[in-house]
RNA sequence: GGCAAGGUAGCUCAGUUGGUUAGAGCACAACACUCAUAAUGUUGGGGUCGGCGGUUCGAAUCCGCCCCUUGCUACCA
């Protein structure tokens, strides 16, 4: 087997929040894959990041009263605590906001402009001349113009789904200091992709991509490439555009430039040659890991600047699925929205690590966590088969033969079966398919409990005739549980660790596995508990509540008052809207939407029909028999599914993040809203 | 509506280039065992492989149409 020396990384997270399992998906998937490299003796290295760049970072600070750089610090430290709750070993974790990003994105930069690959081109944008920054349309919102719903942003209306461009927003207003946005023009640099559409629809074609990811981007290929625009006017948090005073990278242009800052980084604290792995002819493989909402950024923009820049091409890009929860997208009001350091709170690191090596593969299909199957799962093969098998052989050996195994192997086939799979499993984990492994694994813990079993060794060790054999067969068992525990290493890092301890040797993986011989092992000691299913309860309810306690100071204050707000009504127009509290009667599911419930709403000597977008908040029999605040004197509406007859009251920016307005006790139905 | 990925036992998933009575784990039932963190073993019940057509001697597997789920995207309310 000869040494290959590889480079992976996963995506970066932003430095503008807590990760989530959905990030540990990820990572989680990426580093056992190194871990596997690794005690295959290959000189791997892991790489990451914080991307720690763009408005949203800007404005969080400004919010909380800090720097940027005091922003990203604290996030960064964050997110680093978690990924060492989740024993994520990185070789380097880095940050964008680094001198190696800001070196290797100008160097690349000037690459890209002295090849005739950059262009400059005026652009309008909606600018807030308050804050004075130019707008994305994310922070814009207004009017609708075609159903007039109010505070709806500023690509699409989430009432009647109208798509449009801020400037048809009546009304628009800036969602961070609330004044009018004015069109402004301002020079853009864009880097011209289009002229590498040659080049990428060879490299998308080259057993780099998995054949999903490499027809999807060969779709946008075949629709053509636009130029990208890589500037971003100040103020922005980023690196300075050489040459061009007040205009910055884009986030995204230095994002990828992170794994090259890490990496240089990582080679200047180990005497290592940043060329050996970045040079156009460097013979390292680089493979990264990312989520298949990033395929745009790696596989075609990243390759075709290092391509012009003049560095080397990834060897391959692994795209993973999405995470889902219970079968459904995470969703902040059910708590299934699970923060890493939530879920470390209730569990250790390894029950989740194993559950998504259960059922992770290769391909780029969605994965969810059901946390029924997860605790069954685990405890079951975890605990019940895997780790069972040396709690129930270690007593004899000690009991039988002063805690030393035999010196032979009572069984030479089923060591031959267990043995022999090693290739097999490697070549699973070498493909990213960790189901299959964890499934041939499975199968031969299966075996040896069978094995043990049809042994009844507790029924030999009873007679000294035959206590001989009941050694021989525990010491068997344990030395198949070590080859188990081995193949599984990568998986579950610390539980190997545990029976190091236990075995008092190295779990490493050789060409050839030798059973341990006349060798003392430790007493066994419980190395891992089951799953509470009370415990997953708790986590959810913990979810639930740090999504309402996150939420709370925001929808306080979500848009800051400027001086003249532009909607300042009189008091006889709030007259006008007749509130009323209402019984929830009924709600049911609308057949054919996807976003509508029908709910059935009682003001006390008269029931209506009403339909709301909250379907992805609410099931409906927990809103039957809840009070909540209704505008019932809203116009009907009449909608694709019947007659809407008023509108029941939330907040939340929409999707599972919707909160249904609850008046306090004592309240009845009927009663006017004043 | 378009594109993509899916739809196999109650649950989570395998099913290689189409080939005998469709598999595993969990869950369930009975029995066995009582060494083990109530763990383990044996046996069993349970599936019209989303539906309908077609190709074929033979289809879960190939083709067409339809239904449903998820994601992206466009639109309608």
């Amino acid at each position: 087997m000869s040494k290959r020396q590889i480079l992976v990384t996963s995506a970066l997270p932003y430095a503008n929040g807590p990760l989530h399992l959905g990030h540990l998906l990820e990572t989680i998937q990426t580093d056992i894959w190194v871990r596997f490299q690794k005690l295959r003796g290959h000189d791997c290295t892991y790489l990451c990041a914080d991307d720690a760049h763009g408005t949203a970072i800007m404005l969080t600070a400004e919010k909380l009263g800090i720097t940027p750089e005091e922003q990203i610090k604290r996030i960064q430290a964050d997110h680093q605590s978690d990924f060492d709750g989740f024993l994520i070993d990185f070789d380097n974790y880095y940050s964008t906001h680094s001198p190696e990003c800001e070196h290797y994105a100008q160097e690349i930069y000037k690459r890209l402009d002295a090849n005739g690959h950059i262009e400059k081109r005026e652009i309008t944008q909606l600018f807030d001349p308050e804050k004075e920054l130019f707008l994305a349309d994310r922070y814009i919102k207004g009017t609708c113009p075609k159903c007039k719903t109010d505070d709806q942003y500023g690509d699409n209306c989430e009432a009647c789904g109208a798509t449009y461009t801020p400037a048809d927003l009546i009304n628009p207003r800036s969602v961070i200091s609330g004044a009018t946005p004015v069109e402004k023009a301002s020079t853009h640099y864009f880097f011209k992709l289009a002229e590498f559409t040659d080049f990428l629809k060879s490299w998308t074609r080259s057993e780099r991509l998995q054949p999903q990811i490499a027809n999807k981007l060969g779709e946008w290929l075949e629709a053509g490439l636009n130029s990208w625009d890589i500037s971003r006017d100040a103020p922005y948090f980023g690196f300075e555009i050489p040459g061009a005073p007040g205009k910055y990278f884009y986030v995204w242009l230095d994002a990828p430039i992170g794994y090259m800052a890490s990496c240089a980084n990582w080679c200047e604290k180990n005497g290592r040659s940043f060329d050996e792995f970045w040079a156009e002819d460097s013979k390292t493989e680089l493979y990264h890991f990312i989520g298949k909402d990033i395929i745009n950024f790696h596989g075609l923009f990243w390759p075709a600047m290092l391509d012009s820049a003049g560095f080397r091409k990834p060897s391959a890009i692994y795209v993973h699925g999405f995470l889902t929860v219970n079968g459904k997208k995470m969703s902040k009001s059910r708590g299934t929205f699970i923060n890493a350091g939530t879920y470390l709170k209730h569990f250790q690191p390894e029950y989740l690590r194993y559950y998504f090596a259960a059922k992770l593969s290769g391909g780029v299909d969605d994965i969810d966590l059901s946390l029924d199957d997860f605790i069954q799962r685990v405890n079951a093969d975890l605990v019940g088969k895997l780790v069972n098998i040396a709690s129930r052989s270690a007593k004899f050996i000690h009991k039988g033969n002063a805690g030393v195994l035999s010196d032979s192997v009572h069984n030479a086939d089923l060591w031959e079966r267990v043995t022999g799979k090693a290739d097999d499993i490697a070549h699973c984990y070498e493909q990213r398919e960790y189901s299959r492994a964890v499934r041939e694994i499975m199968a031969l813990a299966d075996a040896v409990n069978e094995y043990f079993d049809a042994q009844e060794p507790w029924k030999t060790a009873k007679d000294p005739a035959t206590e001989a054999q009941a050694v021989a067969v525990s010491s068997q068992c344990i030395n198949l549980f070590k080859v188990l525990m081995t193949y599984l290493k990568p998986v579950v890092p610390a539980l190997a660790g545990q029976v190091e301890g236990f075995l008092k040797t190295e779990l490493d993986w050789p060409e050839r596995f030798e059973p341990l011989l006349v060798h003392r092992i430790e007493k066994f000691k419980p190395m891992i508990t089951r799953v509470e299913a009370d415990a997953v309860d708790k986590m959810l309810a913990d979810s639930r509540d740090e999504a309402a306690a996150a939420k709370a100071p925001v929808a306080k204050k979500p848009v800051k008052s400027s001086t003249e707000p532009a909607g300042q009504i009189e008091f006889d127009d709030f007259a006008k809207i007749d509130l009323r509290i209402v019984e929830i009667v009924n709600a049911e599911y609308v057949e054919g939407a996807d976003k509508l419930l029908k709910l059935t709403v009682s003001l006390g000597d008269e029931t209506r029909q009403v339909f709301s977008g909250i379907r992805d908040a609410y099931e409906p029999a927990q809103l039957i028999g809840k009070l909540t605040v209704l505008v019932a004197n809203l116009k009907p509406r009449k909608m694709r599914f019947g007659l809407s007859e008023g509108m029941v009251l939330a907040a939340g920016p929409g999707g599972g993040d919707i909160y249904l307005l609850e008046p306090h006790e004592g309240a009845k139905a009927g009663m006017q809203v004043k």
